[in-house]
DNA sequence: TTGTAGGCGTTATCAA
DNA sequence: TTGATAACGCCTACAA
């Protein structure tokens, strides 16, 4: 691979000319521009981006860390993430944490290690105190999904709470009453939250919150059968069901049919994220919109404008979920 | 951040020494060692990577090109890689091609400028040719679900031809006879595989391949939506529907239930790639299982064992699909 | 507008 | 077993 030497040297010039031509910097006479582009071209030059990071201290590259590669919800995020950097000449490493403290705090580790300009993380397991503590080190830091106490500038968030709180209240709006709950793993922020604005929508209309209608799942399709089984098995009477998220929903209606329900007669059921597959649930899915895509890009953006020192970037930092009305939640009948 | 100079001053030795521990070379004396590994920990050094590729020429990350980040076949796909590549401390630079010839050489192009010591595509638009021209460069190059011509060592693929008789077959022997089949894009080679084993079962069971129960989708949704509407525009029998993956599947489904149908009683339906939420369409689709997760693993697994000289990294390159038995698919009533 | 020279943090080749 | 010292390919003051 030819080296910015020998262009120097077919072109006739010095090595710092052929650098700034590769870095646009204006400060080249045009002529001289073209003979450097020329000898490029001829020797098929590549600029060498490890002796250019190593150089200017700058990778161009963002380390980004998601709990799984799969999943309708990370795609979602990474490709939006991606396809908004990568427009930038940026390229984005990729890994993954499992949502399990350990493989988190290793996952940032190799990131840093990497030395990405900025790394954006969705974490879940680690606490807030250890990503106020990473944010004081020199490597730049990025939330997607997550809303960290006094670091809001680095967040990119949705208002989970009332996202949570959207979804019961349609459910209540549709006459129901009794109502059962299916949440995430509560050691989840978005989890959490959700689980907040369902209770805070119940005690708006003064629908007590109970115990025995209220299960925790893993966010997992099996987290949907395993709560409703559950509720099931406990007896209690309840026309809808609230699963914290898509996959837990479509768990729920798959596993309610093999019990017998008729859906959505027999029981109402909402999920939230909107994955691409709620669409094809039978029935159709009614959910919260989560518009984790754009949240991607907008974290990009962010990272572009403050790292990159790209203009004209207007960020928003906090994202509001909205009601999609499909087929699954119905009029108590 | 500390420098091996400093981890050399402090340890009292030359850097040449800390060197020899950092790379784990055993021509250092024991107590040479703990001195360096004592002064390394005291300072909080970490290598730089970066320093460490420009000098050695290896830069530990592997390029990978998907058609995209979403979608539950690439997830499958990159989460085998990732997790094989990461335990060995490999880092992966992801990128997408869109399936589309240009954006396709584009991400090349990106992933050979970024030095990466190997690269995993997962191309669709691009040429056997121009694939076999690349091979011939200075870049190690792989193909996951993809047999391209005389590259065999270099290809971790499926046998799709087989995957796709076996659909038909498996509708065959349920007794159906007039079947209707949606075709994944042309250009793609699987896509065209499958078509391939689709007409030789057909053959084999000397039915005739009929154009007017064929259509072209797009393997998304809306290919499956659009092509049950163009077979049912056209007024033709059929009693069975392939769907050449599942994804066309779940939107024929969802659209032959919005057209009336009951399902499976009216109409069969088989899918192809067996995705997470096949198990979690209605009815439950049969399909045909496409290991994309191993095969991700394995691609992982040949570029350890070729690039990064690797031991007892035993490689299969062709995998064979599988019959996903559910209930989407029943007898000829 | 162009060139010179030092430095970025390692690895690797010789010697010692 | 250890230590000098020259690469690695590029960027960036500083000088001209």
């Amino acid at each position: 691979m030819a080296t910015i030497y020998e262009v120097s040297k077919l072109a006739g010039v010095s090595l710092a000319t052929v650098s700034r031509v590769i870095n646009k910097n204006p400060r080249v006479s045009d002529k001289t521009r073209q003979k450097v582009l020329d000898a490029m071209a001829e020797l098929g030059y590549r600029p060498n981006s490890i002796a250019q990071s190593l150089a200017s201290n700058i990778s161009n590259s963002v380390g980004i860390l998601v709990s799984e590669l799969h999943g309708p919800f990370f795609g979602q995020m990474m490709a939006g993430i991606e396809s908004e950097l990568r427009a930038a000449g940026k390229h984005v490493i990729i890994t993954t944490g499992h949502s399990e403290e350990d493989k988190e705090k290793d996952g940032i580790e190799f990131l840093i290690s990497r030395n990405c300009d900025a790394i954006i993380l969705h974490v879940e397991a680690v606490s807030d105190a250890y990503l106020i503590d990473l944010c004081k080190g020199k490597m730049p830091v990025y939330f997607m999904s997550r809303l960290v106490e006094g670091l809001n500038d680095h967040c990119i968030s949705l208002d989970n709470e009332l996202g949570g709180y959207l979804a019961t209240q349609s459910v209540i709006a549709q006459g129901h009453s009794t109502i059962a709950y299916i949440a995430g793993p509560q050691f989840k922020a978005d989890a959490k939250d959700r689980l907040a604005g369902h209770k805070r929508a119940l005690a708006e209309s003064n629908i007590p919150f109970s115990d025995t209608l209220y299960f925790e799942g893993d966010f997992k399709e099996t987290g949907g059968s395993d709560g409703l089984n559950h509720f099931l098995e406990s007896k209690q009477e309840f026309s809808a069901l609230i699963c914290a998220n898509d996959e837990m929903a479509s768990g729920a209606i798959t596993y309610a049919r093999e019990r017998g329900f008729s859906l959505p007669k027999d029981l109402s059921i909402i999920g939230f994220d909107n994955i691409i597959f709620a669409r094809h649930t039978y029935p159709k899915l009614t959910t919260i919109d989560n518009p984790v895509n754009l949240m991607g890009t907008m974290a990009a953006k962010l990272v572009l404008k403050n790292i990159y020192k790209q203009k004209n970037m207007s960020i928003t930092h906090s994202f509001e979920p909205t009601l999609i009305t499909r087929d699954s939640l119905i009029c108590k009948s």
